[in-house]
RNA sequence: GUGGCCAUAGUGUAGCGGCAACACUGGAGCUUGUGGAGCUCUCAUCACGGGUUCGAAUCCCGUUGGCCACCCCA
């Protein structure tokens, strides 16, 4: 190996052909799965104004605060790369008047998020998400469908030990009364949390909740619950999402201790996990797989009128870690057919055969830039082929071609226009 | 952003201051038109840059990258 002069940027990596088939099945699921419950496929630019993110996700959220890339265009515009797909895909709800469509309008995408961190095995920089948004509908059903869709995709995966967390986390009416009610709490324990949390109290005291430290954690089973803060609406709204959530037989947690991250959120939040190893004592621990909720706030923040909202990410880097943890991966489909050649005539003549294969929608494998039959027949061989047509100086001369049964060694000669009909024969008989 | 561990062939590893090794994989071949076994040969100046030393994969510093724990989430 000569000496490497690039490698790829710190929490960028390649995905490998031996992950793409994964990812497509990933995709596959989540396509299917999204076009049955009626969404359709929306895509945004990756960069956008970091303003959209700034006034949207909030500035004193992690992702915008300190892990947003940002950069100036030579026009002098600050964009960004895009962190999450909620904000472009409302900004392209309103721009493109959506809200004169019949509601609710029920969208998807995927594709690359960036945020910068300190990478770890499933937290990259360049992430990729699969992700959806209904608009225009209120009802709590709308909150159960999108956990049952996304249920419905890690199963199709094959995925089990699921986890869903949710809890609902009010909005502009009730929250404003908890957060006092939590600040008060808090401010008295203030020495005994931890100094993050001690600055969150100030900054973001929700976050106070869902601290890992174990003395905040014993704060907070004293806090003051947003449960018992909801206002009337909102509270009709969780209790007749659980009533969903029960109906449709979706197990959940109900974890109060449940923010999220974002400023838009109102009401509904959820959390998905995937046991990390199931069955295996030595790895414990859940990986997250992706999370959503509900933003009604979110359109008139953005100008356009006030329009409920909910969605979630899932992340699909995360979802291919857990697939390849708990399940086998599907065989990819290989030739089952190789064409070897020897002369210089042969392999002038294989190509041509070879199309009329491709034309005919039978895969074959070859090797034009080996000569020996020897190495061709190897080759064919670790291909795990069923037949293998031999073209040789012989066969040029009176328009024939063998075929070898691989796993018996016979072999038959037959017509070289007759190639094609034989194989079809050969494969349908298996 | 903080702290820690790590980096040798495509992959997984050995080497612990004195000629870079093993397994698998890949490539060429084993008398020239026949694979699966076996055999031969072949693929690394030890991530990069600097320092210490007669001598560095090995010790030290820096850089880059990976992993882990925080943080946070996907």
């Amino acid at each position: 190996m000569a000496k490497l002069k690039f490698q790829t940027p710190t929490g960028m990596h390649d995905i490998l052909p031996e992950d793409q088939a994964y990812l497509r099945s990933i995709m596959k699921v989540a396509e299917s799965v999204s076009a049955f419950y009626g969404f359709q496929r929306i895509d945004t630019p990756i960069l956008e104004n970091a303003e959209l993110y700034e006034k949207g996700t909030g500035v004193s959220t992690d992702i915008v605060e300190k892990q947003m890339y940002t950069l100036k265009t030579r026009g002098g515009d600050l964009l960004a790369l895009r962190p999450e797909f909620t904000p472009n895909i409302v900004r392209s709800f309103l721009q493109h008047g959506m809200y004169n469509l019949p509601q609710p309008v029920k969208l998807y995408t995927s594709g690359p998020l960036f945020r910068y961190e300190r990478p770890q095995e499933g937290r990259y920089r360049q992430l990729h998400q699969f992700d959806v948004e209904v608009f225009g509908d209120q009802s709590a059903a709308i909150d159960a469908q999108l956990i049952q869709m996304f249920v419905a995709i890690l199963k199709d995966l094959k995925l089990s030990h699921i986890i869903v967390e949710v809890n609902s986390i009010g909005d502009s009416q009730c929250r404003p009364y908890y957060k006092k009610a939590l600040i008060s709490y808090l401010k008295n324990k203030q020495y005994a949390v931890c100094t993050d949390c001690r600055r969150r109290i100030k900054t973001n005291p929700l976050r106070v909740l869902d601290c890992k430290e174990e003395k905040c954690q014993q704060i907070r089973s004293q806090a003051p619950q947003m449960i018992d803060y909801l206002c009337q609406e909102c509270k009709d709204h969780f209790k007749s999402l659980l009533e969903f959530l029960d109906e449709a037989d979706l197990p959940y947690h109900l974890d109060p201790y449940l923010v999220r991250g974002l400023d838009y959120y109102t009401k509904t939040v959820f959390e998905v996990f995937a046991e990390r190893s199931p069955g295996n004592p030595d790895e414990k621990g859940f990986l997250a797989l992706g999370g959503g909720g509900r933003y009604d706030g979110l359109m008139k923040l953005y100008g356009g009128r006030e329009t409920p909202a909910a969605g979630f990410g899932m992340g699909i880097d995360r979802v291919l870690s857990a697939v390849k943890r708990q399940s086998l991966p599907s065989e990819p489909s290989s030739p089952k057919i190789f064409l070897a050649q020897l002369g210089d005539q042969a392999k002038k003549k294989s190509m041509k055969l070879f199309e009329e294969f491709r034309k005919a929608n039978i895969s074959v494998a070859e090797s034009l830039g080996r000569d020996s039959l020897r190495a061709q027949l190897a080759r064919a061989d670790k291909l795990g082929v069923s037949h293998t047509l031999i073209l040789g100086q012989r066969e040029v001369l009176d328009n024939s071609i063998v075929i070898r049964t691989m796993g018996s060694g016979a072999q038959k000669t037959v017509k070289l226009n007759e190639a094609v009909e034989e194989v079809k024969k050969l494969i349908r008989g298996k």
